[in-house]
DNA sequence: CCGAGCCTAGACAGACCTGTCTGGTAAAGT
DNA sequence: ACTTTACCAGACAGGTCTGTCTAGGCTCGG
């Protein structure tokens, strides 16, 4: 037990914090492919070797990327489903926080989707990143629509799931303003109880 | 007039139509920063003088692939708008074909959101392209949700326009037949009249 | 026969790409 | 004092990218 603070195995190196915040900007911000490594590496402030030592390959920073955001978004996430309040307020919630994030500025489309155009193989690890994130989500709207006693939680999660692709990339490309004023709406319709 | 035929100005040229329809099948599966002019060049059996007499940057051919498929869905769309049947029924129509075609072999995702996300600067040429096909496409639903007496067209195009963005996302990385399978039910739920 | 238009073949330039390697610095643990 | 670890600086190799240029062939109308 050293008196140094290690919270787990030690504290993240300064260096790699950077190349990844770094890495986050530019890949999100303009495509992976259209980011060189050298690129990261002068405006991380980082040598190539040490660069190198954190990520062997490029395709190992896009995957430690994706995943730092898919901790975000499940952290995020698991807070509004753990919110107090009816289960119908927090499944509109979650699509609501989908809504506002596209609004904000430099939104550019959601990591994920735009990840996968950029690796069209669906073997490659970073696609299977995705798959994975994509999974959680869909669990997490069918645990939320359960909750609401939805008497189809699966069909419908399938449904919503198509619907928040479609707010990132509305948000993205169409009005994200309009967009944000149709999702309350459009959530309520889908998982709306349907009249036998 | 010569006794050739030549129906507007000239027959399409062989060498042009190659590189479109390798540019097509190589941008669209493998996507566009990721597929070079070499390779279209030596697939599509050309001159590399040819080539760039034809098109005189990569980024013209890219808009005239997104011009050709935005043709071609104008098209098959147009047959459908104009079929016969209850304005309802061919509203579903055209989201069906959209899921159709979301089951099909190399289906991978929309063209026109894929490029959107290998070129970020919503004012680039290719953006424009995009923009345009969307808002005809958003023309096309409106128009047809009015055909259906709906009270409110505008947002509820706004909303379909967002499933159909998650139909191809969700029928390109998630299961595409269960993704159909749900077309129908989802387009049904969006577009009803919401009752007072 | 001849010239215009369209085509092929391929060298070339200059930039950028990923990834490797050498060598040196500085702090922290033992 | 010694070793380990993490870091910085930058040259280098081998490949690919877009786009230009030279040089010539083939066909068809006049």
């Amino acid at each position: 037990m050293t008196t140094t603070a290690a919270p787990e195995r030690r504290a993240a190196p300064p260096a790699r914090r950077r190349i990844l915040d770094t890495a986050r900007n530019l890949f999100y911000g303009e495509g992976i492919r259209a980011v060189g490594v050298d690129r990261i590496i002068a405006e991380a402030g980082v040598a190539k070797a040490t660069f190198y030592h954190h990520f062997p390959a490029k395709d190992d920073l896009v995957c430690a990327y994706l995943k730092e955001q898919s901790d975000l978004q499940r952290g995020l996430a698991d807070g509004l489903r753990s919110a107090e309040g009816p289960a119908e307020e927090r499944l509109v919630a979650v699509f609501e926080a989908v809504g506002e994030i596209g609004c904000g500025p430099g939104f550019r489309g959601c990591a994920f989707v735009n990840a996968s155009v950029e690796y069209p193989d669906p073997a490659h690890p970073v696609r299977q990143v995705v798959a994975a994130h994509r999974a959680w989500f869909r669990g997490l709207v069918r645990d939320l629509l359960a909750a609401t006693g939805h008497p189809d939680p699966d069909p419908t999660a399938g449904m919503l799931v198509m619907l928040r692709d479609g707010i990132v990339v509305g948000a993205d490309l169409d009005d994200a303003a309009e967009v944000r004023a149709l999702v309350r709406d459009a959530v309520t319709r889908l998982a709306a109880v349907p009249r036998s």
